[in-house]
DNA sequence: TTGCATCTGGTACCCAGGTACAGGCTTACC
DNA sequence: GGTAAGCCTGTACCTGGGTACCAGATGCAA
């Protein structure tokens, strides 16, 4: 009792069974218990573990970075230089809003702009590309336009 | 004149020489002109337009969104349905948001609370998991903590 | 016009992150 | 205790996103 098989975990989180081993095989996931006949017996919490993991995927973090990211959330104390792995990462993930509300902005200006309109070059600053500013050093030279 | 060819367009927007035709063959780049004995010769733009999808990329997207992206913001107009996909687009990326800002506030309590400790924990609503909240439906349910 | 860097297409390979069998053992329920 | 559903290990395969190498052609400067 008190754990859950492999199929009812997957179910649950919405993976794959085979997920759970590769995740288990590359560290993503400790080794559950184990029936008397191999069988594996997750701890309930499993499945929170999982979908975390995978929201932080679709955030564009590497498993081996979402598995750095639960070992820093997951206060195991006592590790040398945890705090400065964690004002990395804490840099890392402004960096990705930053450019994320840059990319929000300019949806935003295309939907405002009524859409399918040439109008939204306009309305955004440095016209010849989308999003400009993302990429690194210097963005957007403005040059002709539309 | 008033071309790159492909080694320099490849060094100044820091991409390998191969992924550029790799972006020509899925379609992310347009084919670009070529000389009489059928060197490409690529628009100066095309190296804004390769930052961004990498930036993009770093967030998160696939090429295939990118694609769109690049598309919606390119103002292609005339296409029914692209209002649609930037409205679509534009939640998504909002959601993204959202969740990266609960990583930051997560990974900041950790930095404040002085690292390497266990009070991080308490500083939490729903302390099981780190992140919990990003896990679609429900979340963390609490239990024992700490 | 020669010489060397750079380019070409083609093909084959690489890594991450899974997914799909196959053949055999366990569990659960009647 | 029989049997179907579920699990086990192992290995092979798949997709996305590139990289590497090849032999031969091209571009450009001297």
């Amino acid at each position: 009792m008190t754990g859950l098989r492999a199929g009812e975990v997957a179910d649950a989180a919405g993976v794959n069974r085979q997920t759970l081993r590769y995740y288990e095989r590359v560290g993503l996931l400790a080794e559950p218990d184990r029936t008397l006949g191999g069988h594996r017996i997750y701890p309930v919490e499993t499945v929170t573990v999982i979908r975390v993991i995978k929201a932080a995927q679709r955030l564009g973090f590497t498993l081996d970075e979402v598995a750095e990211l639960l070992d820093l959330g997951t206060h195991r104390h006592g590790k040398p230089g945890l705090q400065a792995r964690a004002t990395a990462k804490l840099t890392e993930v402004e960096t990705k809003i930053a450019d994320l509300e840059i990319i929000r902005d300019t949806l935003k200006a295309a939907v405002a702009a009524g859409c399918d309109d040439l109008i939204v070059c306009s309305h955004i600053p440095s016209c010849p590309l989308p999003f400009a500013g993302l990429a690194d050093g210097k963005a957007a030279d403005a040059g002709s336009c539309c």
